[in-house]
Order: C-alpha cells, then sequence, then structure tokens
RNA sequence: UCCGGCGUAGCGCAGUGGUAGCGCAGUUGGCUGUUAACCAAUUGGUCGCAGGUUCGAAUCCUGCCGCCGGAGCCA
C-alpha cells in the first residue's frame, strides 16, 4: 500500500490522478444522490480530505455508513476537482478498506463539543483533534527551527544528563531516582538511608537543568546548546508550568551579557517567523478558535526589535508610572508578574529584555557586575506571558565564584567539576535557558501549558 | 502551598428550597453536491462523595475528593 498524505494531495495542482490516501474520519455526511462525504485526516496538515463514496461500492450498505468519526480507512481512487464549493479538490474513491471502526457509543471524539479538561484524560486520542494536531505540527517547526538556527550558527548540539548527582543548583524541588526499596532502604546508623548502597553509589535526581554540564562542554567547544527534558517536583499548580517540560540552553564561550541577548533576541525572531511561514493554517486556526489576534501578534514580534532596559531603570519606570501595583515596586524586589507584565504591554508594547539585577534575587553563578550591587543576568520578557528566557553572563573568576557559593550556603565539594572550569583556562561565557514548552504555549495561543506536550506531567498528573 | 470558582445524561451546559431541562452524540424516520449539513420523533441522570438543616435539598450548611483560574516558585 503506496499512500500519499493528505498535504501533498491538497497541495498538488494535477487532477484526474489515481491515488491512495489513508486516515481517520472526522466526519461522514450521506447524501441521497447516490453518496456519502467522508472527511478524513491523516494529521500531515490542518485540512481534511473529502472523499467521495458512491453507493456503487461493493461494501457501502454494510461498511461505508457505520463509518464514524474515528475510523481508519484507506482509499484508493481518482483525485479531481470538487463540484462544491468548500473545497478545489476531492477523491471519489474507487474502493475504501476500512481498517477499523469506531463505534460512536464509545468513542470519546466525535463531532461534539469536548473540553480540554476532557481531552487531558484522553491524552492517547486527544492527537487527532483539530486542536491538538496544530500544536504537534506547530511543536514539531519550533523543534526543528531550534536546531536549524544554533547549527546555522554553528552552535554545537550537547546531551546532557538527565540523571544527575548534583546536589541541587537552586533552580528548584528535584526528583529523586533510586533503586532502593523504598520499604526497606539500607540505613546507615544513625538511621538515615544510606545512599552508598544505592545504584549510584550516592543520591541521584532527574535533572532540574543542563546548564552546569553544558557550561563544561562550553568552556571546550566555544558554543554549544542544550535541548532537553527537565524535571522540577515543585507542587506549582498554574497554567504555565509542568513537572516534565523541555529546555533550551546555549552556552556561549568568549560571549558576555551583551552577546547573550543578542542571541536570545535572534532565537526568538526566527522561530517566529518560521512558525509564520510554515504553519500557516495551523496559525489561522489558532487565530479563529483559540486566541484571536495571536497571528497578528507574531507577525509584529517578528519583525519588531527588542526593548533593552536595565532593572535598575525598570525600576524607576515602575515606581513612576503612577499604576497602582498590588506589589509597590522598589529597587531590590524581584518583580512580579504584574510589574513584567507592564513593562513588556504598557511601556514597552513589545518583548524587552532586562538586565542586570540585584545580586540578591538572583542565582550564584552569576556574575558580579562592578557596581558591587548587580549581576550580569537577563529575563526576555514578552506580553501576557511574561518571563520566557532567563540568562546570564556567568562568573568566570574563581575567587568570586567561591565567595558566592558560600554566601548562597552550597557546598564546594559538590561543585568541584564547576569549579575547575574557573581553576583551568577560565573564560568569560554566557548562556540562557528558554522553557520550550512556553514557545509552544506563545505561538499557538495555547491558554494551558499542559495542551502543548504530548503527555503533560504535573502534580498529581501522569496519565 | 495560598485565594477564588466549578463538579447536573456519553460530551458541552442551564436550572438558587416544591416531582430534573436544553444542545450535541446515540436510535428511528425524512431531506439534501453536502461542509461541525439540515428537519422531526425518541432513548438516556443515585445532580462528585459523606454528613447536616428542612415537611421537602441539584439548590442552604459542614467536611472530604477532583478539576479550573489567579498568586507564589520558576522556564
Amino acid at each position: 500500500m503506496k499512500r500519499t498524505r493528505i498535504a501533498c494531495l491538497l497541495k498538488t495542482e494535477k487532477r484526474g490522478i489515481n491515488v491512495v490516501a489513508a486516515g481517520w474520519v472526522r466526519t461522514r455526511r450521506d447524501s441521497k444522490g447516490g453518496f456519502s462525504f467522508v472527511e478524513i485526516n491523516d494529521g500531515s496538515c490542518f485540512a481534511n480530505l473529502q472523499v467521495i463514496a458512491p453507493v456503487t461500492l461493493t461494501n457501502y450498505e454494510d461498511e461505508i455508513l457505520r463509518l464514524h468519526p474515528g475510523a481508519s480507512v484507506v482509499v484508493e481512487g481518482l483525485l479531481q476537482a470538487s463540484e462544491g464549493s468548500g473545497q478545489s479538490v476531492e477523491l471519489k474513491a474507487r474502493a475504501i478498506g476500512v481498517l477499523g471502526f469506531a463505534p460512536p457509543v464509545e468513542y470519546p471524539l466525535g463531532k461534539q463539543k469536548i473540553s480540554f479538561e476532557r481531552l487531558r484524560e484522553l491524552p492517547h486520542l486527544r492527537a487527532r483533534t483539530n486542536s491538538f494536531g496544530a500544536v504537534a505540527r506547530v511543536r514539531n517547526v519550533l523543534a526543528h527551527e531550534t536546531h536549524r538556527f544554533f547549527h546555522d550558527r554553528g552552535f554545537l548540539y550537547v546531551h546532557t544528563p538527565i540523571i544527575t548527582s548534583n546536589d541541587c543548583e537552586g533552580a528548584g524541588e528535584m526528583f529523586q531516582v533510586t533503586a532502593l526499596d523504598p520499604h526497606a532502604p539500607p540505613r546507615r546508623g544513625d538511621g538515615a538511608v544510606d545512599y552508598a548502597k544505592d545504584f549510584f553509589g550516592r543520591r541521584a535526581s532527574l535533572t532540574v537543568s543542563g546548564q552546569l554540564e553544558g557550561e563544561t562542554y562550553a568552556c571546550a567547544m566555544g558554543d554549544i546548546y542544550t535541548f532537553g527534558p527537565t524535571f522540577r517536583a515543585e507542587n506549582s499548580n498554574t497554567r504555565r508550568h509542568l513537572s516534565e517540560f523541555w529546555m533550551i540552553e546555549p552556552e556561549m564561550a568568549f560571549a558576555d551579557l551583551d552577546d547573550d541577548a543578542e542571541l536570545a533576541e535572534a532565537f526568538l525572531r526566527h522561530l517566529f517567523a518560521a512558525v509564520l511561514t510554515q504553519c500557516g493554517a495551523d496559525l489561522r486556526f489558532f487565530d479563529q478558535r483559540i486566541l484571536p489576534g495571536v497571528l497578528a501578534r507574531l507577525e509584529r514580534l517578528a519583525n519588531a526589535p527588542f526593548g533593552r532596559v536595565t532593572y535598575t531603570e525598570a525600576v524607576k519606570l515602575l515606581e513612576g508610572s503612577g499604576k497602582a501595583f498590588e506589589f509597590a515596586p522598589f529597587w531590590g524586589m524581584d518583580m512580579q508578574s504584574e510589574h513584567e507584565r507592564y513593562l513588556a504591554e504598557e511601556v514597552f508594547k513589545g518583548p524587552v529584555v532586562v538586565t542586570d539585577y540585584p545580586e540578591a534575587i538572583k542565582a550564584f553563578y552569576m556574575r558580579r557586575n562592578d557596581d558591587g550591587k548587580t549581576v550580569a543576568a537577563m529575563d526576555v520578557l514578552l506580553p501576557e506571558v511574561g518571563e520566557i528566557i532567563g540568562g546570564s553572563q556567568r562568573e568566570e573568576r574563581l575567587d568570586v565564584l567561591e565567595v558566592a557559593m558560600s554566601k548562597g550556603g552550597l557546598n564546594p565539594d559538590n561543585y568541584s567539576f564547576y569549579l575547575d572550569l574557573r581553576r583551568y583556562g577560565s573564560v568569560p561565557h554566557a548562556g540562557f535557558g528558554l522553557g520550550f514548552e512556553r514557545m509552544v504555549q506563545f505561538c499557538t495561543g495555547m491558554h494551558n501549558i499542559r495542551d502543548v506536550i504530548p503527555y503533560p506531567r504535573a502534580p498529581g498528573l501522569c496519565y
């Protein structure tokens, strides 16, 4: 069986050719004119293919009339200009083979409305809906274009480990990985679990970030990036958080914060432009059914340069705004969602890069600025979503880094590999992290991040 | 974790103290080069769970469970 994807069939100019298509039935309409309309979708594009199933088919009475949404079919027939007005081509069937029926009483995805909440209970079937098919295609393009962007710039793709023995890093609570019997783990004399007897001979967890390992490769290979799953055991229950999500983390040697911000802006604009050119039909669906205006927003962002402001200037803007924030802004505060959104939506009316945050509210590895108060950190803020990228120039001076670690209560023994990078041939370097699902969310306008990843994991959610 | 909202038929929802309703899906019939087809009839519910108030509770109260939204944490 040599089938042609529906995306190709709908694109071709040829008519009157014999083709085979295969897919899943979306809807069937019977006509008394001697045939039924059967719309099938195969995931290759947003649109369905209209199949004309004449009553003369040998299995018309006993099979075609039993086709309901979800049934799988292989159709052989003639690709012809459509007599109807809703589509330019259709497939006039000479034979329709039914691979599998989908009884409408049991199959949950009929023609009736269904909520995203309900679909989350059906992750194995939801890709068959318009929304999730479109999300899957946009997500695929974003992933592919991420690799293309970095490869075109000479960045090396590095696979950082998923299981790690890094003793936290401050990024969040970690999922423990163990092969010990949870009911009877080996114990030391003091009663504590003896992880020396665990699989790795020490306590291990799922990674919360590939950054530290990524830095080690940047400090040998130059420009690198990672793109892989990360895990947070935080009990955060919002539409913007997942327990398992994919993160993109570039790291550049011989680079400072300005280089970092330039890379972030170029990367985001590349992705915006890519989905606009490659996902037209899907984006039009999102624009019509999910979030009106999402298309225009992407077009605007793909062309507009990002705003740039220091944290100190940003706080002055907030203080002088006259706006009644729930949390009054002051220098030294960690910016609240309302502050970030005000900057992006009302002051800059577009993406903005905020740099040079107070040392006290940022991570230990960020480079101390000469003012003694701030670090070379940056956040990229988008309208409506807030922070999408967090990054920094890294502290490359051994003595300064050691002081920062002890201030943060971190045990240097757990970071000897990281400190070695500063002991031997240290170089200035910088990088950032981007939550991939938030990017998918932003491009599709999908409200809940659980609906932009195939199998979402969140507190209490692991189908 | 905190605050707020919701939980009624397979699905989406209405119903604020007096015998449970609508749309879709299903079934039956009709009609049509149809477009999430349309028209008519019809099947289907321990109103999340457990207590309580009341002559009477989907409706009011308490607890629990689940989900959603916002916040925090962050990406």
